[in-house]
DNA sequence: CTCTTGCGTGCACACGTTTGCAATGCTTTA
DNA sequence: TAAAGCATTGCAAACGTGTGCACGCAAGAG
């Protein structure tokens, strides 16, 4: 397939091309170039140097086929109506790249991860999986046990078979429930993200335990589907209740639905914070904007990823590492949708 | 993973135990499996359903080693603090997946592609390249154009060489201008994004030739950066001008900005769209929600990701088609944020 | 009945790299 | 001085797939 017309640059350098220039067998520039001490110094530097020289470029291609490790990671994408994904996303390119691993965009969106698509996880005998807050069908998470691929999530701790890192999302929703009772708040309210995931139901539990811990109950739990338009639905909700059954503090388990609640609020005539103060989770970068202000768990995204990649390339080529679960704590950043405590706004 | 110690299922299938298990060869295999005339129904048959009942996945990367072609499209996002590039990367995922193409996620960000993420390029021998609003360096793109990658640019037209595919940005503006003018709005301002980027001279070159036409001119020109923060600090800018001064109508070329200008214009105690009218973009999701209700340009994504993928594969494997450039037109969205022709907003 | 034709299949090699093992030459030790 | 050790390099086989070529076999033509 070199192409009918001989293209003119076309011939790509091999460890061949190289080697016969030198005078010397291939196998030995592949070993210098790989670092093998049993090469001797100055042989290493005249291969490095005309390497250089022609912009070689091993076949990682050729490499995974005779070592049988890529360096690809498939990456898997939760729905990225969602910034804190985007987010992830980007910290994910960056901190791969460093560490010599490349990323294969499996999946991006809401819906579960196909099975036609977890053929592809074969096929390019990726090193490993990291997927964040998707569902992995059964049949694709058997796949990757089966294959030996090391599967982490990220954002999720897994039913299945797989290690994960997440933010301690008990103890930021316990942190939130804290803020907000110490600024005098008594009628609460929360919005669920999408109820099955590990995600919303800590935020929830962490929440709920601590206002328990203070004698208080609340039975306002609102599904939002972890969208802005999930968080207005409810923030409309809210605002045509009858104002004194209207909640004074409202978690959204997510920054994107605490912003749809904020509009859905201001426009139903509802000050934030005055009336209501409504808290997120993620800090996401939108959070931050003066229209919105919301007060947030701040996940450590670069930790989450940096931790993640360490579970993944140290179960690469192994059966032997057991399945880990870690737990970052989050930061609580204070912005002005949530009234203070009084001696904080001090 | 699966067992403790010895990986239990590990005997991955390949072409060669495939054929041992029939009794053929292993070409025959190879051939049945890809479709090739020359076999027999009833062979193929067989093959096919072994291949079925083992799960059986060719190994990719042995066939791009033989083939040459390896089904990998590397993908440069721009920055993605645009969710502009985020819904065009979840359009490519998905129409990529329908192609049998394969994503590398190369680089996500605001700088250029590095020249190490340049070898990757050829480590992976891609089939081709597909660039999202991001700089390539000219090192990257001789790479690229010596080893044949073929190079398709969405949403900006390239000063390299390259292809190109993306929305008819003059007529755009001129679209905007055309509609502002009817709503009866006289004094323009226009925030730029990266004023280098043709995306946003395009755009200001619609705008400003329309208005041309019916003898207005301005000098209001303000570079945003394509961010929110840049289009926020602009817009407080003009809140700060004195009311004769102030524009009544403000084009920022990427709604991302529009956003912004809206919330500093109503910060600053003015209202949208009665004192100022604001447009934007792109046509982003976030554009239209109710808080800001963004009066826009949509860009017709699907469309852009399916015709870039076109002229990507009907490059590959040939260095005879020359490039080409597809301008898409957008369609104009009404929304809040400006004040309509009278006849248009019977 | 023989020769040609064409269909279906197998053999062998190529792709570019890694790696176990052998071979070379040189230094060290007894 | 010979044997043994070490450092350095080469040879060749593998990884899994694609493909040019040749081979065997059956059917049809003369």
């Amino acid at each position: 397939m070199a192409g009918l017309p001989r293209d003119s640059g076309d011939a790509r350098d091999t460890v061949v091309t190289l080697a016969r220039s030198l005078g010397v067998a291939a196998s030995t520039v592949s070993r210098a170039l790989r670092g093998d001490p049993r090469i001797s110094t100055k042989t290493r530097r005249r291969v490095e140097a005309l390497a250089a020289e022609r912009g070689y470029a091993p076949n990682v291609l050729a490499r995974t086929l005779a070592s049988g490790h890529s360096g690809l990671i498939a990456l898997s994408l939760g729905p990225i109506s969602n910034p804190f994904y985007v987010e992830l996303m980007q910290e994910a390119v960056i901190q791969a790249a460093a560490r010599d691993l490349r990323l294969l965009l499996l999946h991006a969106g809401a819906g579960p991860i196909e099975d036609q698509t977890a053929q592809t996880l074969l096929q390019y005998q990726v090193d490993g999986c990291l997927i964040t807050s998707a569902e992995l069908s059964s049949h694709a998470a058997r796949i990757c046990a089966v294959h030996n691929v090391p599967v982490v999530m990220v954002n999720r701790v897994p039913k299945l078979h797989a290690s994960a890192i997440a933010c301690d999302n008990f103890l930021g929703g316990q942190d939130l429930a804290r803020l907000l009772l110490g600024g005098g708040h008594q009628r609460f309210a929360i919005i669920r993200g999408n109820p099955d995931s590990s995600t919303s139901i800590e935020r929830e539990r962490g929440f709920a335990e601590m206002l328990k811990n203070h004698g208080i109950d609340f039975d306002l739990r609102i599904n939002g589907g972890s969208t802005y338009e999930g968080g207005f639905a409810a923030g409309r909700m809210f605002a045509e209740m009858p104002r004194d059954r209207q909640p004074d503090a409202i978690f959204a388990v997510a920054d994107i639905m605490a912003m749809g609640v904020v509009d859905a609020l201001r426009i139903g005539g509802i000050r934030v914070p005055d009336d209501i103060s409504v808290v997120g989770f993620d800090g996401i970068a939108q959070g931050a904007w003066p229209a919105y202000a919301i007060t947030s768990v701040q996940q450590p995204i670069a930790a989450m990823v940096s931790r993640g990649l360490d579970l993944l390339t140290a179960r690469i080529g192994t059966s032997t590492v057991p399945d880990e679960v870690v737990l970052l704590r989050g930061e609580l950043i204070l912005r002005r949708s949530a009234r203070l405590p009084v001696r904080m706004a001090a």
